[in-house]
DNA sequence: TCTATTTTGTACCATATAGTACAAATATCA
DNA sequence: TGATATTTGTACTATATGGTACAAAATAGA
C-alpha cells in the first residue's frame, strides 16, 4: 500500500518526483553525465535548484537515481515480454520489439539504451557506475538465458550452444540495436536485424 | 612517400604530433569528450596548452582528429582480417580476435571500442559526430557484409538470410564485446561469445 | 491568529575549464 | 653575427558550472 499523501506542514512542493526524475533522466539520456549541467536538468524538470538538490541531492546521486529509474522503465517495457508463455520465436521477437520502443522513444530523435549510450562511457572512473551497469546488464543477459534455456529444455532450440552463450549474442544484437537507433538508423533495418538474429538462435 | 623533416626556420617542436594525438585519443577514450578536460589532455601528451591550440585547434577539432585517429587505428588493426583468403569460420574469428585485442588494449582497464564506448554521447547534440559516427560503423557492417557473401557465393554460408543483415548481426555482437570489455568482463567469456556468433553465422 | 515547519526563489560563491597574450627560447638562413 | 621564423612556457581572462545561504512564501496544527 503506497501511502499517497500524508499531510505535513510546510510549504507543499510544486512538483511531482516521479516527474522531476523522469524529466532528469531524460537530459541525462540525450547527453550523458558530464555534457548535462545541473541548469539543464533544472529546465528540464522546472524544478530550481535548491528544491533539486533537496530532493536528490548532488549531480551524482542524481544520476544514480535516474539510472535505477531507467531500470525501472526497462524492466516494465520488456520484463512481461520475456516471462509470457508463448513460442520462443514469438518471445524473441516482441522482446526486441519493446525494446526498440523503448530505444526510440516518444521524441524526434531516438536515444537507444540509456545504459549502453550514456552511461558506458563513465565507467572507467567510477566504480560504483561500473558495478551497477554491469549487473543492470546482467539481468539482460540472464533474462535473456532462462528464456532460451526455457526453449532448449522444449525442443525449441538446440542445445549445441548453451543457453548463456546465446543469451550474449541475444544482447548483443540488442546493443546493435541501441547503438544504431542513436545513429539515426531507420527502424524497419533493425527490426530486420533482431528477426534475423531470432532465426540464427531458433536455428542453432 | 612522406617528407619525413622539411627543416623549417624556428624553434624545433618538443613533441611528435602522431604520438601526442595517440595519448590524447587514450585520454578521449577513457573519459570521453565532456569528461575530458584540456589540462588533461596536456597532461598525457606533454605538450603545453597553445602547442596543443596550435597543432590541432580547439578541444572539438582535436577530438575529431582523435576520431579519425582511432578509425585509422581500427583499420590497421582488424582490416588485413577481412580481406585474407581463408576459410570464413577461421576469418571470422581472427576478426574478433584483433577486435579484442584493441578493445583490451596494453593498459589495465580495457575500455571497449573507442565509438560505441565513449563518442556515442555525444551523437545526439552534434550532426557532424552523428555522421562520422555513422559512417564509421557502416564501414564495419560493409566489411563485414562483403566477406559473409563471398562465403554465400563459395557455399560456405546459406542463403537464407541476405549477407547485410547477417553482417548487422556479426556487428552486433562486436558492440557486445566493446561494452562489456568495458564493464569488465574477462576476455574468455568474450571469446566465447565471438566463438558461438560464428557458429551461428557459419550455419545459417 | 500565532507558531512551527517545509518549500520556494533569488542571489551568490568558489572552482574548474576553454581558450589566449606575450615574452623567452631555439632553430634556419643570409 | 644578425635577421627572421617558429615553438615553448608562464600567466592570464572570461565564462560555465556545481553547490549553497537566506529570506519570503505557503502550509498544518494549536
Amino acid at each position: 500500500m503506497v501511502q499517497k499523501e500524508k499531510k505535513k506542514p510546510g510549504r507543499p512542493r510544486a512538483y511531482d518526483p516521479e516527474t522531476a526524475l523522469d524529466a532528469a533522466l531524460d537530459v541525462f539520456w540525450r547527453s550523458g553525465f558530464a555534457s548535462t549541467s545541473m541548469d539543464d536538468v533544472t529546465a528540464a524538470t522546472g524544478m530550481n535548484r535548491p528544491s533539486l538538490y533537496a530532493a536528490f541531492g548532488d549531480k551524482r546521486c542524481l544520476y544514480l537515481k535516474a539510472i535505477e529509474h531507467y531500470r525501472i522503465k526497462m524492466r516494465d517495457q520488456v520484463s512481461t515480454a520475456f516471462t509470457e508463455d508463448r513460442p520462443v520465436r514469438e518471445a524473441l521477437n516482441d522482446i526486441y520489439d519493446h525494446a526498440l520502443d523503448l530505444y526510440f522513444g516518444n521524441i524526434k530523435t531516438p536515444l537507444g539504451c540509456f545504459l549502453i549510450c550514456a552511461v558506458a562511457p563513465d565507467i572507467p572512473d567510477d566504480p560504483e557506475i561500473r558495478r551497477i551497469m554491469s549487473e543492470g546488464l546482467n539481468l539482460l543477459d540472464n533474462a535473456w538465458r532462462r528464456r532460451i534455456r526455457k526453449a532448449q529444455d522444449d525442443g525449441e532450440i538446440g542445445k549445441s550452444i548453451d543457453a548463456a552463450t546465446l543469451a550474449k549474442v541475444a544482447s548483443g544484437t540488442l546493443y546493435y540495436l541501441s547503438i544504431r537507433a542513436r545513429t539515426g538508423e531507420p527502424r524497419e533495418t533493425l527490426e530486420s536485424v533482431a528477426r534475423a538474429t531470432v532465426d540464427l538462435i531458433c536455428n542453432a
